[in-house]
DNA sequence: ACAGCAAGCAAGTAGGTACTTGCATACTCG
DNA sequence: CGAGTATGCAAGTACCTACTTGCTTGCTGT
């Protein structure tokens, strides 16, 4: 039973690289270093194993939950984020593919949004909560901006290796949107240290 | 030569549904209503048809451009982003197939950046002329508020037949992304008209 | 009327795909 | 030691794929 969890990483590189129908089974048990029957007499067929890979993947998946009681807002968004951006950039190459497939294998769907969704609501919650302490204006359009949040997100992980040069430098990202994203909201952005970042505002 | 655009315009719906390596030759020829070999005597392959499509597809795609001289910047947005969007949903099953399929058909790479780089480029240099006329503020993060703007158009385009419910009502998309990005480049949203819109701040 | 060309049709080639079967090998546990 | 179990290997099945060939049909322009 050594080989399942070789497969099983396998299959998700093969897949990450050239998609379901580009993922054979040949492939496959070639880049696992084991047998393409072994493959079948594991895990049934080619669909079970590609479904098995994605449910093993996002069980990886977990990004910290955001603070209860904000505290430091702009600290603890960015934070959030960044780690964010790090585990969707390491999940790219499935996520694209797995949209893509979205409409012939239905057991990609879940995979593809069920994160979006929960991290929309996870923003949403906490700006809520940073409107209730005062922290945010009460007149943002708090779900739009949320949602433009979201799709900025993604949208750096989904376009920067192809369109490197229209996003913020891969190490700021994270506080640039999070900057953004306050002003949206009508947030105070780090009270205290009302840095003049004029200077910081243009980029190319 | 009628076979030619029927051919091209059936092997863009098929591709669009099943991506390269699900778009055969023989499912283009029935949709086409065509005999397959007329397809590799027009064509030669399957590879530059599908590059016939690609090409074919973006000499269509077209958004008029945003005013030189910024005069009603909230309304002139509004439009544009409303045009953008509805072409950008017409062309979304190809753009979500060529995306994935970027690194195996560089071909497509072309046709899955070149229009957001484009749009990029344009929405930047309108901010910066609303920063001359002083419609915008000038402490703004333009570059990465420009590229939040396109993220959102993309991720809303991408992600909406996925997960409607993360997102503005789709009549209202456009004018409520244009009012969160105002706020995001300090611009005053509707300078005339700075109606109560509180009431409208909250979705579901 | 006749040449030329676009297109259809039937059949075939060479290769790839998922998946199966039968048998041999090794390793583990009681 | 001996039974069970995981794995490898060789071969094969049935089907799909891109692409080709040779021949026929029908329409068009001169």
């Amino acid at each position: 039973m050594i080989s399942r969890d070789r497969i099983l990483e396998a299959a998700g590189r093969v897949y990450a690289k050239h998609g379901f129908r580009g993922a054979t089974t040949r492939l496959i048990a070639i880049e696992a270093g084991v047998n393409e029957v072994t493959l079948f007499r594991t895990f049934g067929s080619k669909g079970a194993l590609l479904e098995a890979v994605l449910t093993h993947s996002d069980e990886q998946f977990s990004v910290p939950a955001l603070p209860t009681l904000p505290v430091d807002p702009q600290a603890e968004l960015t934070a959030y984020l960044g780690v964010a951006l790090d585990k969707l950039r390491a999940m790219r190459p499935l996520l694209v593919h797995a949209t893509s497939e979205v409409d012939e294998r239905p057991e990609a769907a879940r995979f593809a949004c069920e994160g979006r969704h929960h991290a929309h609501e996870e923003l949403r919650a906490y700006v809520l909560r940073l409107q209730a302490n005062g922290l945010a204006s009460d007149d943002a359009d708090v779900n739009t901006a949320v949602a433009m949040l979201v799709s900025a997100v993604m949208g750096d992980v989904m376009g920067r290796p192809m369109v490197a040069d229209t996003y913020p430098p891969i190490d700021e990202a994270a506080a640039r949107y999070v900057r953004c994203f306050f002003r949206m909201i009508g947030a105070n952005t780090g009270a205290a240290a009302t840095t003049h970042r004029k200077s910081r505002s243009r980029i190319a």
